[in-house]
DNA sequence: AGGATACATCGACACTTATCAATGTGGGGT
DNA sequence: ACCCCACATTGATAAGTGTCGATGTATCCT
């Protein structure tokens, strides 16, 4: 099941409800480290990449970078996928879709 | 003068000054108030809009209103213009150029 | 000069957050 | 059964944030 919700953005200004949609995705994305995390993650592309190949680059402890994938996951950013004893992260499809949507007009 | 700063996005993972020059923008537009306040200003255009006219629609008072504008604009998101007693508010030219340009790949 | 209006700043408050060390959990291998 | 590994959760702490009332500042008008 999907964690993404739909967002309406019509003609009119943005509503409340739209509003409060999408900052979570923005604020998801707001933390320098976090930002990196993700990018990471997208580079990755369909496979995913494995959380321990992300807590060295990004110099952070293992708990530090548990957590960010956890706002990332809780965005809807990125999806996990279990492989025995680890997890791969990837990108959601269509994660951007209303953060884009929004930033272009 | 501006207050928008070079972001390099290189085809190379995103780098730290990259993210930490990045971060304060998706910061500026993780809160649901100001994200609604950034649309006015936006749908405003060119001649931009008066501060008096945003804290009524956002049901929140004018010293947060302020506030909002003051992290919209150190983040060169919007700009300010004084006209005698009132203050115009409008988008920055390029203003979510680097946000764009991250979104999209 | 005095008053009114538009906006900024200050101080305070409750709430959130980024971070880590310590601990918990669950799967794999021997 | 045992240990190891990958990852999550907990608890704590320091720092940041959204909000408002009160106050300050700048500009216009009379």
């Amino acid at each position: 099941m999907s964690n993404a919700k739909q967002i309406q953005l019509g003609k009119g200004p943005l509503t409340d409800s739209a509003a409060a949609s999408l900052a979570p995705m923005f604020a998801a994305l707001s933390d320098p480290t976090r930002l990196r995390l993700f990018d990471l993650v997208r580079r990755a592309g369909r496979d995913g990449i494995c959380s321990c190949d992300l807590t060295e680059p990004l110099d952070r402890s293992q708990p530090t970078i548990s957590h960010h994938l956890k706002v990332l996951r809780e965005a809807g950013l990125v999806e996990s996928r279990r492989d025995g004893t680890w997890i791969w992260y990837s990108v959601a499809p269509h994660a951007l879709d209303a953060v884009s949507q929004f930033i272009q007009r």
